[in-house]
DNA sequence: AGATATTGCTTGCTTTGTTAATCAAATTTA
DNA sequence: TAAATTTGATTAACAAAGCAAGCAATATCT
């Protein structure tokens, strides 16, 4: 049995090790984020879903769901609920039946339109603080990495 | 009513978007961390409360819900197996007697150790493909991101 | 001191993450 | 064409995330 006083050999400083900064990274980012969408209809992967939308226009769910880093049985549930209170429509692909086209609908865009200032607002805020160069610099390396192909 | 067709003011672009920008990185890295630690006793969110009570030696939970990325509620359900599972053990604190401060146990310490080397190859491997530059590049920036104070 | 507010942690409840199994439609193979 | 495989989506089951409420110990205020 190992003592719990020995000195151990030391993984990287938790600052510096990737994947938890990532995650510290984002929970810095998402702070203000989820506050802003607090006191919306829709939480942050619902977020995510409008925006893709919003960007893609109609699109199957698989398709969504990878943009929206969402697996397909979360999508699934997601899409239920957003489609019963309006911000989404769900329609059969008539080329290839088991797919599902899924559009954005007029209550979907007003969320968008009513949050996309403050979101905005949001962004701007933190280009000012964090500088632009450097934001545009760590958006061009998360990119570079988002396309590595590691060992599985 | 909106119209779904109107052309709206769009935010940036999703590959753009920093908080999901960070998320697809994280899942990228993650992706081998997590086939690592598949055949442990562990699992991601175990493995960084060992890394920071590693790191940071015994303390509170807020202290390490905020090191690890955790909301307390979570932490609570996690040291709970953990102190089942030998890792860590808890003791009240004797100044307040609210806070009770987590201790890595030895059992805790031997996957530290017997996962270390694994997790540092993975590590080398990444620099390897993505570049040491780049890499050093990175953490710095999301250190800087880290420090942010953005308002609330 | 006594009342009030704050802090640290826990519990309950709902939503999401994760894996595996299932099903129907499409595609490939024999 | 029939059988086998693949694909897109859903369901099921359980762990974990996220939020609100609650409790006990401490700090603050009057």
């Amino acid at each position: 049995m190992s003592d719990p006083e020995r000195p151990n050999p030391p993984l990287r400083r938790t600052n510096r090790s990737l994947p938890i900064a990532l995650l510290r990274a984002r929970e810095v980012v998402m702070g203000p984020v989820r506050e802003m969408l607090a006191d919306s209809p829709v939480n942050e992967q619902k977020w995510r879903v409008l925006r893709v939308l919003q960007e893609g226009g109609a699109q199957d769910q698989n398709s969504i769901a990878q943009q929206a880093c969402l697996l397909l049985p979360s999508l699934t549930r997601i899409l239920r609920t957003m489609e019963n209170d309006g911000l989404v429509s769900r329609r059969e692909d008539p080329q290839d039946r088991r797919r599902s086209i899924v559009q954005i609908e007029a209550a979907g865009l007003d969320i968008l339109e009513q949050r996309g200032a403050q979101a905005a607002a949001l962004v701007t805020d933190m280009r000012a603080q964090y500088g632009d160069e450097k934001f545009e610099q760590l958006l061009d390396l998360l990119e570079d990495l988002q396309k590595l192909n590691l060992k599985r």
